[in-house]
DNA sequence: ATTTAATTGTTAATTTTTAAACAAAAACGT
DNA sequence: ACGTTTTTGTTTAAAAATTAACAATTAAAT
């Protein structure tokens, strides 16, 4: 899988931002790698295998980079995507103003309760039985699952019919779905567990 | 780093108590496998690795491995954890209901805006002054920080010198700690452009 | 112009992770 | 009771990811 490294290049594009607004203009592997925590031959390596290229002894141009990168996330287009539930991560997703700044646009919103369709004017929030014929019509490939554990699958389901192409997932349960719709789980309570047992653990220990 | 298993083991407590809860009372490592998306082999090994034990042709316990999770991830006492910024995200969380049924107690949350001071009166809501003296007196080994990027790192250097060992960071830079202290970043538009590049390369290209 | 110093990019080696293989053991059927 | 079958647990192998090494090149210094 590509994955790790796309991830890791959005890491690299996060901290390319930030030494060009610090007025540099170029950078080096070594400095990169010292910023995102890893060496600086996963740099090199990463940049290689999307042959984002620098200049010996002058390092990396910023802008340059930057502009590949952008062109290898297709930065030149809006990326659609739509949300399903409104509850406490929904509400924050939908009132989140970071995404247009990364060229995604949240479409629409989808929730059971009435009383939530009109509660942010910002984006439309729709009742359930609207997410197919939105997805379909605005051809959204990417969709956000913040509903209940109960029924993450159904509603999985149903955006994958509608042609959703990835899920990122919010629901503490593993999503089943076809082999080409890729899934993205985030769970806040996981994360904290393996934090707390990472942090109680005795130091030095393996 | 043995962080990836222990995510791992996490996943199957999900999935192990999934099991128990419709019915069933031993599990096989196949099964287990196919409900996470790993090889049974996986399984097995990440068993055998923290001693978790099963019956040739019987299979799992589910009982028995559960409390050896829970033995393991120190489940028997409550983990407190402190949160810094009640923005979007913040709000999010300081209302979750779902720590305690993991052992997890939100003892306080952190605000510069007075206004944020009152709002939810469930957790008690402090001005960052408060920060280092809570989080002493309570003894309390995690922080999340949900602040703006600008005054995340002031955040975190304050965390780590009241004693906290673990930050998970929802803000959009790298954190600088010492080694000792462990960082887990959730940025959910970096998951979101990881899954756009996915979900719309062509099917089949590695 | 020549040399020196420094950094990339690629190849090779190492480490880590994952998967396969298989012996050992235990439940079940006969 | 005995054999068969199934599943674990460990060992061995394979694959993947990371790190190291080093030649090539280029900017800067002399």
């Amino acid at each position: 899988m590509i994955k790790k490294n796309i991830q890791r290049i959005i890491q690299y594009r996060m901290c390319l931002l930030k030494f060009q607004n610090l007025g540099f203009e170029r950078i080096f592997s070594y400095t990169l790698a010292k910023e995102i925590g890893v060496s600086p031959e996963q740099v090199r390596k990463d940049f290689s295998q999307f042959n984002l290229r620098g200049n010996k002894k002058a390092g990396y141009k910023i802008q340059e980079i930057l502009d590949k990168i952008n062109e290898l996330l297709h930065k030149e287009d809006i990326h659609k995507i739509v949300l399903a539930g409104l509850g406490n991560i929904g509400r924050a997703l939908i009132q989140y103003k970071g995404f247009i700044n990364r060229n995604i646009q949240l479409v629409a919103g989808f929730d059971i309760d009435p009383a939530k369709l009109k509660k942010n004017c910002r984006i439309p929030v729709f009742r359930p039985e609207e997410m197919s014929k939105v997805i379909r019509e605005e051809k959204v490939l990417i969709g956000i699952i913040a509903v209940p554990e109960q029924v993450a699958q159904d509603v999985c389901n149903q955006m994958v019919e509608a042609g959703i192409r990835g899920i990122l997932n919010f629901a503490p349960l593993m999503l089943k779905t076809p082999a080409d719709v890729f899934v993205q789980n985030i769970s806040v309570c996981n994360e904290l567990e393996a934090l707390i047992y990472m942090a109680e653990k005795p130091a030095g220990e393996s």
